[in-house]
DNA sequence: GTAATAGTGTCTCTAAGACAATATGAA
DNA sequence: TTCATATTGTCTTAGAGACACTATTAC
């Protein structure tokens, strides 16, 4: 048994398998108050057509947050956004890309709402996707909007869901995307950063809208609040008020300089 | 600026930048209460003699998880280990190897105290170290075997620590294990992962043994009781009891079949 | 006025942490 | 007996969640 294990290292540090390394990204945001993802239409085999997260090879002169950053930059058209930028997880499997060994590093990116959501970029079909339609079963009790602006009884929406307009995803996109978003709504309780989904000043609304959208949940808006503003160093007011939800005004702040909540937010069970 | 942003890909996909994978493991076990990792002491260039993690190239038939899984049997000599194996993270700094490109996808390991930790390997050189001597800087609380053995006042523990011990590590190993250890301490808290260092049946106490070698910091032994087996489904009473820790008799308790913990065991502030 | 959102207060219940007291074996 | 560990119980306090009520704008 000792000879069986001991058969080491049968290649040569100097001719090692070569392997094809990218960056994926899975880039999220709240637009009018719905969890979307930056997504990419394929132009070429494979799976032309079907639905990708965006991406590209890692350069042999940059780091793999490098190559991340560079890539976000091109497909939003943007540099310098004011962007949450973390490693997710990594995806080997053998038969991934059906062209050749590719291990892909997937990193998740949190943005405010963009002003031009494709404006400038390269790639073929940048998009924002509501990821309650990407991901139904991530969002049970979320109703899409198709079903929710036509008549019901239609076959297709018997369910409250068109199954037929599930997305179609490229390579392993749909895990990495689900893996993305599972990793966002648990950084929501532990981390500061539903306000990395916010503009620069924001108000508790937004903020509580924020964890609405991510979270697929509603939450009591005077929990809510009492709860933010408890949480030292979460939110700092920042002496403006704004009516831009209608209602009475609201005090406006900005992100405090915590790094990990403490008491955390916890996701309702 | 849309042009200067448009330089898309200059990568033929038949023609992309080679880079060699690897996967480094990161084996955390419990013995004699304290939380110890299975290292390498390396026989070759570079970094010869330094301290380094188990290791080693993904082939190209296997998965990145079955390359772990490989070089974890071939490391410890064992194979079907009862352990939990997990991947934690990538490193990828364009120097990180000097020889080449070299992207490492490192798996942490959580193992019961093994039987003959270096049987059969076929490493040079694998033992357990304890973490609080290789990073001494994550047990504030513990002073260290050598200052607790030795006299007070020799100069090099003048400060409780021997700063002339601490490991030189290989490559960006001493970052990957920090990493290693603040995920299981982390996991520790939500999920029942404490139990993957005990032997298929333990006590309370033992358990409690692992949070506090994993944590670096004393428990109550009273609250800890009541909130382990009070957690449902964290413990399951398999019906014996033993005195192998002294004192009055414990029961025995096997591990329950919650993967998430409700309420979880937070780590004291 | 009404509608809409913001914010405060109050009550209940769960669970964390401090710590007294008891139980049961080994030396 | 003493010592070491296990186990139960009691008290206090922080925080989660339900929800009544008030505040301030737009219309």
């Amino acid at each position: 048994m000792m000879a069986a294990m001991t058969e080491s290292e049968p290649y040569d540090p100097a001719r090692f398998p070569a392997f094809a390394v990218t960056v994926d990204l899975v880039v999220l945001t709240v637009r009018e108050s719905r969890l979307s993802a930056l997504m990419i239409r394929r132009g070429e085999e494979p799976f032309v057509g079907r639905t990708a997260l965006p991406g590209g090879f890692v350069r042999p002169g940059e780091s793999l947050g490098e190559a991340a950053k560079r890539e976000l930059a091109e497909e939003t058209g943007l540099a310098d956004l004011p962007v949450h930028l973390e490693q997710l997880a990594t995806y080997g499997a053998v038969d991934r890309d059906p062209r050749m060994r590719v291990v892909s590093v997937a990193y998740l990116a949190l943005a405010p709402d963009l002003p031009s959501p494709t404006a400038g970029g390269d790639a073929a079909d940048a998009h924002w996707a509501p990821v309650a339609d990407l991901l139904p079963d991530l969002f049970p009790n979320v109703l899409d909007a198709d079903h929710v602006m036509t008549h019901a009884g239609r076959a297709d929406v018997a369910d409250g869901r068109r199954k037929s307009e599930r997305a179609a995803f490229a390579f392993d996109h749909e895990q990495i995307l689900v893996d993305g978003v599972e990793r966002a709504r648990s950084k929501l309780e532990y981390t500061p950063l539903a306000a990395a989904f916010c503009p620069p000043e924001f108000t508790v609304g937004e903020l509580r809208r924020v964890y609405e959208a991510v979270w697929g949940v509603e939450l009591d808006p005077r929990n809510f609040h009492r709860k933010v503003t408890g949480t030292p160093g979460y939110v700092l007011p920042s002496g403006g008020t704004t009516t831009r939800q209608g209602g009475r005004p609201a005090q406006l702040f900005k992100r405090g300089d915590v790094t990990l909540l403490n008491p955390p937010m916890l996701r309702p069970a």
